[in-house]
DNA sequence: CCTTGAAGCTCTAGTTGCTAGAGCAATTAA
DNA sequence: TTAATTGCTCTAGCAACTAGAGCTTCAAGG
């Protein structure tokens, strides 16, 4: 039995986190002390384990969600799971594709400043215009014309 | 002199997404007709692309603010805009290889599922253990674990 | 046995970059 | 004139956590 601290430190998820999992119903209510505190068995941690590596491989929640849901049936047929995986591995080819021609355009870019102030600054002129770009580096067309990456750049370069 | 769907039209860029990047200060407020409606002139079009296609470059907001008030002193050097473009490059690129060794994994994974049920899917099986991947695509360990890249999917893989 | 410091508890609110909806006012085309 | 479209403000929601307040419980040392 582990105490919510020692499963953090088994498994690299912080306990926030854990307790934020509970919430949203991917991992159990746990067992609790006398004193109202969480414990946890081996199956609660590789349930975390489970869901900590598909984090890792870019799995969203609500696909954890269902892997998880899948894995707790084993005498289902395995289709739905490769679909899953299937799934990701597309979404992962095509960030991919996006990221390497934001890269090309981004090393032009950077390449090509050799001005010393802003009028000439080739960073400022090739934002704002694509013309100067060479790769359609923008996003097909789908509902969220910006998404699909560039959203969620932790304070990227600020 | 544009109405707000007018500029929409003319940028890509949605109307609530104009008037919350007005809310946060990236475009000034601009002047009203008598019935309260928005008009922009060519500056603010101007602008807005810069914004734009900065965002399909991958700039954070914060990133983007910094750029503008730097092109509007164009007097100033260029090497905080050159900064800028060369972390988002390091960004990116940092991003980049964390989606190859992913793609890695999940084809690896989608490869080896032969099973026909969930009992024997390797892709289950990979999931519940990182000894079955071959590189190594957790994040290095910054304070973030499981963030970088992982956490925008729009709804993967459900 | 008592104390002290770490660890745990619940709860609320904040993050990024938008998006969706309600409920209304203004504009424009027929 | 009337109907359709566009615009307005405001609030709330999304993912996947993170941070903080203010409290309680636990484990180890003296």
């Amino acid at each position: 039995m582990l105490s919510i601290g020692k499963l953090c430190a088994a498994t690299g998820v912080k306990t926030p986190t854990i307790r934020y999992y509970e919430q949203i119903g991917l991992l159990p209510q746990p067992p609790r002390s006398r004193g109202n505190q969480r414990f946890y068995d081996r199956k609660a941690l590789e349930r975390l384990r489970f869901i900590r590596h598909s984090r890792e491989l870019g799995f969203s929640l609500e696909a954890i969600r269902d892997l998880l849901s899948l894995s707790d049936n084993p005498d289902q047929s395995c289709a739905a799971a490769d679909a899953i995986a299937k799934a990701q591995l597309v979404e992962v080819e095509s960030r991919l594709a996006r990221l390497m021609s934001l890269k090309t355009e981004l090393e032009r870019m950077v390449l090509q400043c050799a001005g010393d102030t802003i009028s000439d600054c080739r960073v400022i002129e090739v934002l704002s215009d694509h013309a100067h770009c060479v790769t359609d580096h923008r996003t097909s067309d789908d509902a969220h014309p910006l998404a699909g990456g560039a959203q969620s750049l932790p304070a990227a370069a600020s």
